[in-house]
RNA sequence: UCCCUUGUAGCUCAGUCGGCAGAGCAACGGACUGUUAAUCCGUGUGUCGGUGGUUCGAGCCCACCCGGGGGAGCCA
């Protein structure tokens, strides 16, 4: 009879214990302890913890390569999970074999048996999903990717794939990477421009920068429905909020309205921290500790308050009256600066808001113009230590005022033709928005930096793995 | 892209006035004989980010370039 193979975090429950398993891992550290035998911890990944394992000198291999087994080593070891007599955890198991896979030579092997800066670290991003960070980072990013689909699926949503390769700008201004086949070192020349109707799609194309505009022409069929996909900007930010290449959910209603919206996203925002706090509580008692203390109690707090919602107006008038120093200048009309929300959400609220009913100058043309003539139905959520977590809006379901609107941002209508058909053919109000997953990491985690919150991050000049 | 800051051993960092490159940890060798980040003794380790310049002599001074961090703008 072959032995049951379980996960790390099978054996680490108690109902484990007086079963003979293997388990199948990495070494995290080896303690050779004062019996003639050795600590293993190994972590599969399947949580947090590890699994202490006790090699006893009696193994056939013990003086051979047990005590000499390097941290970042692969091992299958079967053995017997008892009660553990040690503290700090519930069963560990005794070896009856230690069989190593694979050898992670202690003297090549970057990792250490200590804690290693997050910068050094990215250097070794094929690795460091072996760290706890990074393996509770991971964890947590695939509660949040999962609870994305669950809310949208449980809610009536379709899931909808929108184009990667594309050649509509959506906002008129993200900077795009353009997608090409020609020949870099000769460019077909016509007239002293290149060619571009001998590139491969016959003409010029891009990397998406959201799947927003084509997510509006299946809600105006489908009626509810989300993106989830990665999008590509290429500005030249650096920052520990921006990358190159990022995750985005895009949900997009028909027949929805701007506090339609809001609504949506609240209940979706706190259903995603709902499950991250039910399903990795393992993890979020490590960022509590070691990243972010007083994360969870900020989070609790979010489940249990509404989110305050506040027009720009609102807040331009707190911000003035706030009689804190600012260095941009607070006035009606211009855009809030990084500072103002800030203030906002971190001092103000103390917790997420949603601001809405922007001036239209400062905001994008597809945003439904108010019956005031100034103001757009726009909506952002800010979120304290991220700032800006989801952006979205009511869109303009008029076809006249889309049109002026794109003119005045110096769009040409007619290369929106089929976007602009979605309001020709049964127009209907809608709403949508966009929150950008690392975002949504960092929030729940607490890490600092959004480079560490996707596996191998993307930003100016750095594109390594 | 702008402002500030930073790049020296596998890792974290020191390096004075321009004059032979140095600590801790890791690793390695040994001791200790239920440990939970790092118990004790001993032994190594270098393209000083790159290129050019000044100088008898540059880790150190100058110029340019490339990374990292913090902040700003752009946004998710």
């Amino acid at each position: 009879m072959t032995t049951a193979w379980i996960s790390i975090k099978e054996s680490r429950k108690a109902e484990s214990i007086g079963q003979t398993v293997q388990v199948r891992g990495w070494v995290r550290t080896r303690r050779d302890s004062k019996g003639g035998f050795s600590f293993i911890e190994v972590n599969d990944g399947s949580c947090f913890g590890n699994l202490q394992v006790i090699a006893d000198g009696s193994l056939a291999n013990y003086a051979s390569e047990i005590t000499s087994l390097s941290v970042g080593s692969s091992v299958i070891i079967t053995g017997e999970i008892k009660a553990s007599a040690g503290q700090g955890q519930a069963t560990e198991m005794f070896a009856s074999e230690v069989r190593i896979t694979g050898v992670a030579s202690a003297t090549d092997y970057p990792l250490q048996k200590k804690q290693h800066s997050f910068e050094k670290l990215r250097e070794w991003a094929h690795l460091r999903p072996r760290t706890n960070t990074f393996g509770a980072v991971a964890r947590v990013r695939n509660r949040l990717s999962f609870s994305t689909h669950e809310f949208f699926q449980n809610d009536g949503f379709f899931y909808v794939h929108t184009p990667i390769i594309t050649d509509s700008d959506c906002e008129g201004a993200g900077q795009m990477f353009r997608v090409t086949t020609l020949p870099l070192d000769k460019l077909p020349m016509t007239d002293g421009k290149v060619d571009m109707s001998q590139d491969f799609f016959g003409k010029s194309s891009y990397l998406t920068v959201s799947g927003q505009l084509e997510g509006e022409t299946y809600a105006t069929a489908l009626g509810k429905i989300y993106t989830f996909g990665p999008t590509f900007r290429a500005e030249n930010s650096n920052t520990s909020r921006h990358l190159s290449e990022f995750w985005m959910i895009e949900p997009e209603m028909a027949f929805f309205e701007l506090t339609d919206n809001m609504t949506l996203a609240e209940r979706y925002l706190k259903h995603m921290i709902q499950e991250v706090l039910t399903h990795c509580p393992e993890d979020m008692d490590f960022f509590e500790k070691r990243i972010q203390p007083g994360v969870t109690a900020a989070l609790q707090l979010v489940l249990d308050k509404p989110f305050t919602r506040m027009s720009y107006t609102e807040a331009v008038d707190i911000l003035i009256k706030s009689g804190e120093k600012f260095e941009y200048p607070v006035a009606w009309g211009v855009d809030l600066q990084a500072e103002h929300e800030r203030f906002i959400t971190e001092k103000h609220i103390q917790g997420p808001v949603i601001l809405y009913n922007y001036p239209k100058e400062i905001k994008s043309f597809y945003m439904r113009l108010n019956d005031d003539g100034k103001t757009v139905a726009a909506m952002d959520v800010l979120v304290p230590g991220v700032g800006e977590i989801i952006g979205g809006s009511q869109r303009e379901e008029r076809l006249d005022v889309l049109t002026e609107r794109m003119v005045a941002s110096g769009l040409k209508a007619e290369y929106y033709w089929w976007y602009l058909d979605l309001r020709r053919f049964g127009t209907v109000p809608h709403a949508g928005f966009g929150l950008g997953l690392e975002r949504m990491v960092q929030y729940t985690t607490g890490m600092a930096n959004i480079r560490d919150v996707i596996p191998f991050p993307r930003s100016p000049g750095n594109c390594d793995f």
